[in-house]
DNA sequence: ATTTTATTGTACTAAGTTTCACAAAAACTT
DNA sequence: AAGTTTTTGTGAAACTTAGTACAATAAAAT
């Protein structure tokens, strides 16, 4: 690799390696800058530039080997296989995602939910929701680096607080609580409120000008 | 304003507004431009410069006036006020997105569900899912313009079409098929998995350095 | 009235990211 | 074998966004 992965580039990269799964799984063989591009909604030429910095070379006239691609992106990005995840505040949100079946065959799994009034959940699925005094334990009992927040606002900070002390490492934050990340722990902030509005906006200021 | 409104810019503003609307809330008056870059997570300049930008003058050590950049901001950003949305795919991640509080006291109301299979949702909620057939008459008759996206991923791309023909004109799209903007149809996608990839992946790169 | 302090406003600088454009090369066609 | 087509690989240009530094100035303090 020439250069430094950046944060668009690995995004990117987390969905070429999704998309060329999926091609694998449909008996493709090879692909072509313009097909992952529109799969993932850039530019071709981005998506050779991108394989070119991480010095992923294709074929000229032959595009790229898809198990070569997956097998290097697998080196890069490293496999996330069987890695795990707890949820912090298991209302209408945190439930949502703790059922979603995107995990249950992909990467991850979510380990355990946490809730200041923990309640049982469907005895259909295996996960168990604990009281948020057991976090650290559990947290450091299985080695858990990587939490969901989705408790209501009015305690984000605090939460976000117990998670660090609890060894929690990054954090994927629903709540519209701007968290800032810090050395010890990364935020990734997902506001849909805002995302909403923007939208809004967008559209609004898109008028209605096409058919 | 002296300039374009660029896409970060219009997430800054929209998070300005929703931090002022608090502010006064709890009865501030004024606002220094450090509160409000700690507040979304940027440098003081930046909220200056994006201040400036949009001839929002404040005073030299007296700071901003809360009241009139919310109301200035409100101008640039329209009301988005009793502006509605629906939401297809009534499933786990729809019914929790429906249910969503921030928006019940917020801009935006969702309006209906639609769904293959329409399930009644709690009573307490007033909200009514309907059969996707009828999508394209109760978008035109309500004036819809924003839907959530939220079906099983093999069949977002036609969920895509049916609410392009409906009339549809903003999607936020919570399925991992990355759909694309067109003239006529802003898209903003949310791609959870991806997400948790990346924060994993951070998280790894980032190493155990710290206390 | 003068000095000190706090804070805005902005020209300039810097960094990051994507697109353009086209040469190079491999594969296919005749 | 020569020509045509397709697709990669990449330097340079363009674009977008954020950060630095500091003059200007209003308020507060002395
Ligand atoms: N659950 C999550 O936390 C989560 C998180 C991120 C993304 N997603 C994505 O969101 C989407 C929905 O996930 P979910 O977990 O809510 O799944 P789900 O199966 O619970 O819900 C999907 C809903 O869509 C309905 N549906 C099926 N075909 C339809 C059609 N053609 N038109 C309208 N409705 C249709 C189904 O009846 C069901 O109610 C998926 O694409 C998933 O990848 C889910
Ligand atoms: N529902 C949505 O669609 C949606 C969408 C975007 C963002 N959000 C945000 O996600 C968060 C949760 O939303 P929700 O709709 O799921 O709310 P909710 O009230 O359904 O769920 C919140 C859960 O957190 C638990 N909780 C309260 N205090 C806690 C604490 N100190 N520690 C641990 N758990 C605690 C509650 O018992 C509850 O189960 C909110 O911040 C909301 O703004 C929700």
């Amino acid at each position: 690799m020439r250069g430094t992965l950046n944060k668009e580039l690995v995004i990117r990269l987390l969905k070429y390696r999704r998309i060329l799964t999926q091609l694998k799984s449909l008996g493709f063989e090879k692909v072509f800058s313009n097909n992952l591009g529109d799969a993932i909604g850039v530019a071709p030429a981005l998506v050779r530039k991108d394989f070119s910095l991480l010095v992923l070379g294709g074929n000229k006239r032959g595009g790229y080997n898809i198990d070569y691609l997956s097998e290097q992106l697998g080196l890069i990005l490293g496999k996330t296989n069987e890695q795990k995840i707890i949820i912090l505040g298991m209302g209408k949100i945190g439930t949502a995602i703790a059922q979603y079946k995107g995990f249950l065959q992909g990467d991850f799994e979510v380990a355990a939910g946490f809730d200041v009034r923990p309640v049982g959940l469907p005895e259909s699925l295996s996960l168990k929701v604990y009281p948020i005094e057991e976090l650290a334990a559990f947290c450091n009992a299985n080695s858990i680096q990587v939490a969901i927040l989705a408790v209501p606002e009015e305690v984000a900070t605090e939460s976000h607080k117990l998670l660090k002390d609890s060894g929690i490492r990054g954090i994927l934050n629903f709540t519209p609580v701007e968290l800032k990340t810090t050395p010890n722990c990364i935020i990734h902030n997902i506001n849909i409120g805002v995302e909403i509005e923007n939208l809004f906006f967008q559209v609004i200021r898109n008028g209605l000008s096409g058919a």
